[in-house]
DNA sequence: TCTTGACCTAAAGTTAGATTTAGGTATTAC
DNA sequence: GTAATACCTAAATCTAACTTTAGGTCAAGA
């Protein structure tokens, strides 16, 4: 079974021209072409992208996304190479969920903030802090500043 | 009490010339300068980058962020609006926050995959796939295809 | 006095990750 | 036979977020 750019693009709502400069870029390992010149991926492929989206949101570039694939089509002797990258990658990804909860942390007081300020005024709201912010509020309050 | 941008630098981990450009956009509000025009930072600043950055690894663009500066400019009466960037960008964050539990499962997949084919190679450990999973990987595994 | 360090500006350069443009081929539908 | 559709390439352009460069001011210390 193969697809073709488009059924491609399509599956997982990447541009025909992002695709085709991730093949540029080396992302594709043994991608065949047709009689006629057009890319043939297949289920190798999908695979690929699958990893590849996922090694993106994870922070990797491309360039460092490349060097996996080319580890890959090493062989079984870069086993272990890979498997330090997706132990690496796998912190990295738990850092950076942690990083977000702070965030999300912030954003928290700052919708109290607002929501309070709404109806007091945010004179009013100000004054509340640090020390007159309800116990909930005080809590995320505190994690994000000092 | 005010600061140099060589202590707000320092504070926040950023590049002078960051801090410059920061400014430069818009994103610090009555920012003054001394006599020999040397900015002065005080604590709505120091405050400021704090959102800055939480907004930033929201996925907030400066540019956007300089709107948000700008509705604070405006006072009481957009407290509304800034309240509801709030509401839009928590939404945001807590859908990343899930995208990249999403990663993780992958790369955690991916980990036990080379862990086993360190032990087994990688032909056995691709017939075990999908079937002969043990139960924790199986549930990553499905998570993440299909 | 002079030099060191911390600041300043404007403008050019950099990088990653695409996207766009311009021109061309191959297959199918009418 | 021609028009629409889906693909192709190479090269230029774009954008965000910085960083670097080049040249200058100012205050303190030896």
């Amino acid at each position: 079974m193969t697809y073709t750019i488009g059924e491609m693009s399509k599956m997982f709502a990447l541009s025909i021209p992002t695709l085709r400069y991730y093949d540029k870029e080396g992302l594709f390992l043994d991608l065949d072409r047709d009689a006629s010149g057009n890319r043939l991926f297949d289920e190798r492929h999908v695979e690929a992208l699958r990893v590849i989206e996922c090694l993106k949101k994870s922070g990797l570039q491309i360039k460092d996304i490349k060097k996996f694939m080319e580890l890959v089509s090493l062989g079984q002797e870069t086993v272990t190479d890979r498997k330090e990258m997706f132990l690496r990658q796998k912190k990295d990804i738990e850092s950076k969920i942690l990083e977000l909860e702070n965030a999300l942390d912030m954003i928290k007081f700052k919708c109290w903030y607002y929501e309070t300020a709404e109806k007091l005024g945010e004179k009013e709201v100000k004054a509340m802090i640090p020390d007159e912010l309800p116990r909930e509020i005080k809590n995320v309050y505190e994690k994000t500043h000092i």
